[in-house]
DNA sequence: AATGAATGAGTGTTCATTCAT
DNA sequence: AATGAATGAACACTCATTCAT
């Protein structure tokens, strides 16, 4: 018999450079549900996996869906900030892009438009709001990208938002690991220089 | 107060030419496992959903997952017959890829490869199988209509499997509404000619 | 995929010495019943294990209790005659008795009285009748053996019904794999001996 | 119209010196699962018998057969001590084995080897070696009673543990009350002298 | 004689949420 | 700040039974 390791009751000691309960609880809560699902994540896995108890959960977020929309806005802007980095940095727009689609497709899951469609249900519009203003924030990093890109002769490209939404559709095909027989790629590097060499140049004659 | 018209027990009158119970149940599943995803789906909803009643359900299809998996397969058969009725029409490819985008954006959420990533655990590897087999048929008969055009110069494609995978995901930007302020596209048809056109052309300079 | 193989509807041509339905029913009823109790047996078992649907044995038997009851009043009926024969042949009493304890400790949970009690519930009056009336007739034949091998100066007894009933519980034990780590027999038949052994000395003149 | 007192949600007042809500259940349990074997007991009606919602039954015990366990166990560890304190009480052997079968037959079924046959299917292996165990427990005390009576000369008897399991089996048919026409006892009392005086023939010297 | 289709009432279990401490 | 105890509503699934064929 292992005895839990119970916490006391009341505040516990502030530990020195520990994260905070609630960070803690976040974090728990974005790898269950980007792995599982906002359906087939409970309070009581989130709990579990933190190593609190439900009821601490709901200290810090008064509902599941609280809890999914602060998670879910948590990675996108960490996702976001890291897309920036890479756009702002060295290399050809090409080369940039390459960067962000393997970094892309590491995360798992990280698709949430997928999401959305299901689990808008659950959300409040506000919520919703919140989850959109975050996503369109990738996107148009993404699109400026693409329109300064344009501007220095690297693409040629017409409509940036489109482009920068289609970048993001055919990265999703990378993650494809159940295709039965055929397996599309072999690693996470050769699914992303297939698909930006395919963005490049289309299929036209 | 509405009374709902409610069957008596037993054996029901057979009604002449009327659609089987079966199917009845599997339409109504797919509407609305399309509509909502797997886990926002309850039994008794697709069996208020049919107007039988749930021990009806289960009568047919002796767990939620093989009922999912019915109405999925029969989803992705008839989207599978009506692709390849097309590809076999007239028109020019670009044409009859366009016929083809505009039919596919029409069904919600057909996009299948979204929800398994989730899904998976809850189905049985013969499922899972089952899934599969039905949507790698649906890629190859895609893929086909790729490799036809190549051959016939409409298109330039070095990598047809690639090429078909890359159609379905670009579909699915069509589908997005929820893009905060800027709507992408404002009808189902022009969605489709941009995502075509861009197919088409890539970004190339 | 294996047919199933259907019968045809209607009545089926009587094959010359095969078992009616009915029988057959009954059999795959008394063998389920004993192995797992009343409640753990659905009519849809029984009819799986007889090979008819489940509509065929409501056919036959009106109810579940009303099939429980019948094929039980059928075992017992047949332990009866065999006790009795049994009892009506050669040897000692104790050999005899011997002989019953081993045939008796074979058939699996024919201790009927343990399920009463808890089986009762589900019964009508009229059903606890057949089935009491059943366990009497078996317990007065028992009775009568213990009478006449008193008269006979075999043993001595002076409430032979007692003896009787003390005999069947006493046989339970003969059961009992499950005792933690010391096994209380190694056969049936070192069971059957010790019981009756220490029956003897009780009721030895 | 009783309007059932209504617990509100959430935690409830701290009431002084009440039982635990587990003990509660614990007890509504046992005398259900005693009265009606485990199969006719829903958690619904112990849940409703402890005055408590059925989440809360599943707030302290996490399946019902946990808690079929947890409340045989409990039986089965009362009894044990009962038997151990009247077998060091004072008195003739005989006196104190008359004592604990009046004690005994008091406890509806707690013949749990009759239960154990039909309820092992439902048991996970650990479940069945903690029931097994309690009940070697009781056995073993039991043993050791015979054994030193033996000792003393109050009896003889070759095999104590046999005659723990034989003394137990015939305590049983004390409880039957069913038994058609001809009533076997009048009185608990009267039952456990029969048997006792059964028993003794059995072991004098 | 035998069946296929349907039902109503349950079963065990889970879950998001609430509240006194 | 964090918890333990309790709940109501739902869920997937089962079962004995009914009835037109």
């Amino acid at each position: 018999m292992d005895i839990p390791t119970k916490r006391p009751l009341g505040r516990p000691i502030q530990q020195q450079d520990s994260i905070s309960t609630s960070d803690l609880i976040l974090h728990s809560a974005s790898v269950l549900f980007m792995e599982k699902g906002f359906e087939n994540v409970s309070m009581n896995q989130v709990a579990d996996h933190s190593g609190v108890t439900k009821a601490t959960v709901y200290y810090y977020f008064p509902t599941k869906t609280d809890l999914f929309v602060a998670s879910i806005v948590g990675v996108l802007t960490r996702v976001n900030e890291r897309i920036e980095h890479i756009l702002q940095g060295p290399g050809s727009f090409q080369e940039r892009l390459l960067k962000i689609s393997v970094n892309y497709l590491k995360v798992p899951q990280i698709h949430m438009d997928d999401m959305f469609g299901k689990i808008k249900q659950h959300l409040s519009e506000e919520q919703q709001n919140q989850l959109i203003h975050q996503e369109d924030a990738l996107y148009q990093t993404l699109c400026k990208g693409f329109e300064e890109a344009a501007r220095q002769h690297e693409i040629v490209c017409s409509d940036p938002n489109l482009a920068a939404h289609i970048f993001v559709s055919m990265l999703r095909i990378g993650e494809r690991q159940y295709t039965g027989r055929t397996k599309l790629f072999e690693t996470t590097e050769e699914a992303a220089e297939s698909i930006i060499s395919f963005l490049w140049r289309g299929i036209h004659n």
